[in-house]
DNA sequence: TTCCTTGCAAACGATTTGCATTGGA
DNA sequence: TCCAATGCAAATCGTTTGCAAGGAA
């Protein structure tokens, strides 16, 4: 997976994450910013898509048990940390929440089932929220967020 | 899960599905449109939301056994007839194919991760779409499809 | 007879959990 | 010292598959 996005759109691979916000709600949860965690918002922060546990494990070096990186994205999960993302073939994957990495939606590869974030320009984004407003005004569903996904074939697989 | 949309935008239950066109379908990937399939297509098209082969095996009523219905629904996926759905906890659920089941979106319950189809009115759908076009003109990904998903929480869960 | 189907049980892969140990405030 | 955090292995859970029996063309 690559961003392949042009530069009105593309999302910064290192968004300017907060350490700070992210220990205060870790300690919110009663829980520490430990080394592991670091390693895992690292990598997560880094990435241009949403990562699996799998995938994060490989690229922290193997160091940290898979269980361990489980553990570490149920704990910045329960504080708000992390948003888990389901896609292809039952794997969950995770990114940094919205409130970090900012809103975006993605692109799904329906070949090689990867997945890359895709940040709207400003006014189409307005429009993809008015358009919501306006399905959550239609049943008597209370609409807290939304995504658009966008299904197809990315450059690579072609 | 229950349909609470109002008259506007609710989907008809029951969806005049062709068992013709099924059979066709199948016959192509030659395949017979068994009683054990058979099964499965009327679960599925008379539920109000994506379905996962346990809760299909459920409300079939327990005989067919689990492995049968995960082997249904990968023939019926094969031949285009019913599309997976990966929601809440990597379960991966599955409903019938848009050109059976028509163009629709998901309301996903953040509380319960039950999902309930929506349709968008027609002019809803069509800004939507342009929206996508746009989308897809900011990136070298090809795009062939697209899923709104609002969040929020069901009548039920509120 | 020839394949497609199905049931059952074993196998799998992703994720979770129990338990004993380590580490930080 | 005390409780959170971690490693490791065993346990779960959803899903897939091998194999032998059943069925339709």
């Amino acid at each position: 997976m690559r961003i392949i996005i042009n530069k009105v759109t593309q999302r910064p691979p290192h968004a300017p994450i907060s350490e700070r916000a992210i220990e205060e709600r870790l300690a919110g949860s009663g829980a520490r910013f430990t080394s592991g965690r670091r390693q895992v918002v690292a990598a997560l922060s880094g990435a241009d898509g949403p990562r699996s546990a799998a995938e994060l494990h490989e690229e922290m070096g193997g160091e940290v048990p898979v269980s361990s990186v489980y553990r570490s994205l149920a704990v910045l999960e329960q504080a708000g940390v992390v948003e888990p993302h389901h896609g292809a073939r039952g794997l969950t994957r995770y990114e940094m929440a919205e409130w970090l990495a900012g809103h975006h939606h993605h692109l799904v590869c329906e070949s090689c089932g990867g997945v890359e974030d895709i940040e709207l320009p400003k006014q189409l984004e307005v429009e993809l929220e008015r358009l919501v407003g306006k399905v959550s005004g239609l049943s008597s569903f209370s609409a807290s967020g939304h995504a658009l996904e966008v299904d197809g074939r990315c450059e690579r697989c072609r």
